[in-house]
DNA sequence: CTTCGTTGCTAAACCGAATTAGCACAAAGG
DNA sequence: CCTTTGTGCTAATTCGGTTTAGCAACGAAG
């Protein structure tokens, strides 16, 4: 600290009280009998010496710290984790707390160490977030103090989880392909992400196939062809070529996310395919990407916001049963459909 | 804290000694004269016990709280400004420091609000940081501990300002050109984002045409044309649609950053131009989206890791100097040129 | 004139560490 | 035998708040 920071002390000195009056009056306790006449000489000297409480000494009396902490595996590599942030700062900010903000890069070590640094400054509570991975395997030092599960699951852990609904995302890209009457030869690209990796797809693939067939097989229609692969611009570029070059002729795609649609969009022009005429598309997570593409992309909305808000906000109403907290995903609607 | 932490006095009664000969122990003060058999016994009973400081009681009588503060004005709404963030992040971490990040939205009272917070806490330090404007007026309350302005500039503030290396980036671009003998009728796309808003350009676009044109120069050539316009992709698309379509025949672009480019693709593309046979591009930023397009985008690295790093390094250092630190803008060579 | 209740305030303890000042004891020196 | 010099440790204070326990003054009731 660079400026000597006013004291309670002074504040009380100025006031011509004890430390004791001061406290009382300026943390608003009513149960203990003061003057209106010394409260006023309290309020006007903080107001006048500017006074703010030191949070650190008060917290180590009261065991709350208004602070915390977001550990996550990666904020940086997807371009979505971001808004997560923003979601929890935001939300800790309405609250009147404060946000520490920590990577892992998915290292179990690095992990157990940012959560007991975290622990060690007496955060309130932690969210613990990961972008890639769905079931998680958790630090064992979480337990000790109040968490919120982001964007992941694990069958031990007792307590919240935040995800965002997968499988009626799914059902809303389908939909749109339904109510445009774009049902005829739907192809899915990207799919399940089934992969040498994960041979049974990825969580979230695999919710949203689910939503989408679910749609269609209702409209009496279905997913004419699947094409598995990892969630990339090249992929989809491929799989798109591929498609085309052997004469087939898709209709409709369902593109497993903007990036991929962002491959499939490449080769459908330069195979002069109009979108929407020739071909629908609709994809998820509505980046910036999908707004640039040309026509812009009918995306479902990945609420990366609203998911690191509902976690904070969770911790805030000191809402900890063990129950999944669905965050809806809605379609943005824009000119590929 | 759900479980109860082990305080030091714990650790000093197993060890039978007392808080102090514990304390001296523990954080390894040599000045003190403790036998060694007390000095096992104490880091035994620490070890077993699992103890950890409390940083929290520690800061009170330390002054020094080991947390940095980062606030940013948007941490968001570019996809790039989470490379900020980690950078600082892991420079913090490296240095045995947490942080906290905020977002103010640019709004003065917010962000007077969060530094408020973060002093309260004790933060030892405050990375300062900027996304879009240049020239910012810094809130009063920040002159009261060390801080470090990063992506901005004002010409009161006596502290360490890290900013890119835009003149050199504008010099890289250019080089890349000559250097592929590729500096016949070069166009800047976006160039110095001189619009209504702006009319004077901004300070990114300056530097980076005033790199770029003395390298060419240099070169015996020069730029044929500026097209003035925000950097988004339609823009982008909108100035090479006009150019090609007036008849004009470009040989190489220097766009004002991926987006633009982008844009600048699909017009291309449409007219059935070639990069880079036809028309080489060169940009600025080199997010995913230049390894996205086709063929993948030649452009200047915004080191948005570095800066953030760089930034928490200074504080680290304890570096205060008012000077102005330049990360270095390197292109990376891609096949568009 | 005591007793009681109320009002208005404060002394002192406490949170968990770091740090200053100094004490008890042993060995060495004169 | 007395002083000096180390050695090895601890009591007490401090940081800046919160909180418990209790005290003085005063009016009203008995």
């Amino acid at each position: 600290m660079a400026t000597a920071r006013v004291t309670l002390a002074e504040v009380a000195r100025t006031a011509g009280v004890s430390r004791t009056t001061a406290s009382f009056v300026l943390s608003g306790r009513t149960d203990m009998r003061i003057s209106t006449d010394a409260q006023h000489r309290v309020l006007d000297a903080a107001e006048r010496l500017g006074y703010r409480p030191n949070i650190t000494a008060r917290s180590l009396r009261t065991q709350v710290t208004n602070t915390i902490g977001l550990v996550s595996d990666t904020i940086a590599t997807t371009q979505y984790a971001g808004q997560v942030i923003r979601g929890a700062i935001e939300a800790a900010h309405a609250g009147g707390r404060l946000l520490f903000v920590a990577e892992t890069a998915g290292n179990p070590d690095v992990e157990s160490q940012l959560i007991d640094e975290m622990l060690d400054r007496q955060v309130d509570a932690l969210v613990y977030a990961v972008m890639y991975t769905r079931q998680a395997r958790l630090p064992p030092n979480l337990g000790s103090c109040p968490v919120v599960l982001l964007n992941c699951i694990n069958d031990s852990f007792e307590g919240p989880v935040v995800l965002p609904d997968e499988l009626e995302g799914g059902r809303e890209a389908a939909r749109a392909l339904v109510e445009a009457g774009r049902t005829e030869r739907v192809y899915a690209i990207g799919a399940r992400h089934r992969t040498p990796d994960a041979p049974d797809g990825i969580y979230a693939g695999c919710l949203r196939m689910d939503g989408a067939e679910e749609v269609l097989a209702a409209a009496g229609a279905g997913i004419t062809g699947y094409v598995e692969c990892a969630w990339e611009p090249e992929y989809g570029y491929e799989a798109v070529a591929n498609l085309l070059d052997s004469g087939q002729h898709p209709g409709s795609l369902i593109c497993a996310n903007d990036r991929v649609a962002f491959g499939a969009y490449q080769a459908l022009q330069e195979r002069g395919r109009r979108v929407p005429g020739d071909v629908a598309v609709v994809s998820f997570d509505d980046s910036a990407l999908a707004s640039w593409l040309r026509p812009p992309l009918s995306s479902v909305v990945l609420p990366h916001y609203e998911l690191g808000k509902a976690a904070v906000n969770l911790l805030l109403d000191n809402d900890l049963a063990p129950r999944t907290h669905l965050i809806p995903m809605r379609l943005d609607r824009k000119e590929s459909v």
